[in-house]
DNA sequence: TGCGATCCTTGATCTACATCAAGGATCCGC
DNA sequence: GCGGATCCTTGATGTAGATCAAGGATCGCA
């Protein structure tokens, strides 16, 4: 199931080689990040990274899923932001971070000192530019959220979700149907990411599922049986397919 | 009261010279600025671009408020970013924007056109490094506001919003006190920032008046009394200073 | 200086979602 | 394959903030 990573795979062979910070490089700026790079794995439920850590590594998650998490005084919480394979975890020229950041499934980092890796952005561009694409990528994520937060309510926000996973994952599609995804958290961390309770999302999913929306196989397997039901139930404007 | 801005204002005399996308600049570069730049004055209310519009001009906001938001299906509305003076509309390598963005008070920008701009970044790292880190502060301000727009009640969500004006503006101390400062938007459009409804705005600016927190002198100007008691209305973990 | 438009306040009521509670399913180590 | 931990579901009840409603303040323009 899982892509085999040893302790050296090759970048050529590595699955996010296209996507990730790399995605621009040529052949001899990938040598040099190949020199640099190593693997780290964290456990489901580790923490990777705790707010206020200087920031001794950054890099980019390969497999697995990690989440970005900020907390009140009375210790309620906000996930703001779910990283996949391919995202970055860490910026140029900040050495602290300001929001915890957790390993949700078992994850594989290809990361880099981040002294070094500061030194490097200055002679390669393209990975300077990379670096820049997929920050402002996050911030288009960051303000989509916002409206999900602000203003949607708790139907709309677990099929904007729903949705947000498909395409992220994506998965092949078959006369409208879509494969089986995994969803990579349990209730809790969903009600964390969503800004509601575990309880509401458990009923919300259900809901979806009575209406033959979506169904699940396993807790953690599902499939969208309406794409076109999904997409009338985020309340997003239709004129506008971002 | 406002910086007089002709249509030919000096780049050293600009009121945003250090912290706009030009703060880096040394002279030479700040002359090829001064060459490609041109003043845009919008007034309050007027749209200053169109969700899915090409995008043909970037710019700073040189003085005024502008907003950025975006709405549902159902015309729910919900504000996205705030920008005061220094902040960057418009991205390298991005022709639209996802976003309506609207003159919040009047507004002045310094504007460049997009393609001219573009080329220019590539051979002034100054100017690229600093929309970098504009980017970055944004990502980060957009994450501080997710936790808003899910974890706060309206009396956080209100008591963070002041306390945000009140460091954006940089206003002089006065034994804790604070000089007076402006409220730049309506009820309704604090409420379209925060998630809440403007009955619901007015409701807890009237609570934080009452307790003594805050004090209005006119429904647009207002004062901090109490910055210690505003600090621990937002919330916020006191350990982070953020 | 007067009048309509806009903006704000305050009160009464409603409701979506939170909270509280209990039981069931699934997982995992022994 | 047994027993506790974790995760999920479902129901009953509570409540923060939305919605509905009406009146008052302030602004801007003739």
């Amino acid at each position: 199931m899982n892509f085999p990573l040893k302790a050296a795979v090759k970048c050529g062979q590595c699955p996010i080689r296209h996507r990730a910070v790399c995605a621009h490089c040529d052949d001899d700026e990938l040598t040099l990040l190949e020199h640099m790079k190593s693997y780290k794995t964290f456990a489901a439920g580790e923490t990777i990274l705790w707010r206020g850590d200087e920031l001794a590594f950054v890099g980019s998650v390969v497999q697995g899923v990690a989440s970005l998490s900020k907390t009140l005084e009375d210790g309620r919480t906000q996930m703001v932001g779910l990283l996949l394979p391919s995202d970055f975890i860490g910026r140029p020229g900040r050495q602290q971070i300001e929001f915890d950041v957790t390993a949700t499934t078992e994850v594989t980092l290809c990361c880099f000192e981040r002294k070094p890796f500061e030194q490097l952005i200055q002679n390669t561009p393209h990975v300077a530019q990379r670096l820049m694409e997929l920050a402002l990528d996050e911030l288009d994520a960051a303000r989509d959220w916002m409206l999900l937060l602000g203003r949607k309510t708790a139907r709309e926000k677990i099929a904007t979700f729903v949705q947000m996973l498909v395409r992220r994952t994506q998965v092949r599609h078959i006369d409208g149907k879509l494969h089986p995804l995994s969803m990579p958290m349990t209730r809790e961390q969903i009600a964390d990411y969503l800004g509601l309770t575990l309880e509401t999302v458990s009923r919300q999913f259900n809901g979806l599922k009575k209406e033959g929306v979506i169904a699940f196989s396993d807790r953690r397997q599902f499939e969208v049986l309406d794409l076109a039901g999904l997409h009338a139930a985020t309340g997003d404007d239709a004129e506008f397919i971002s």
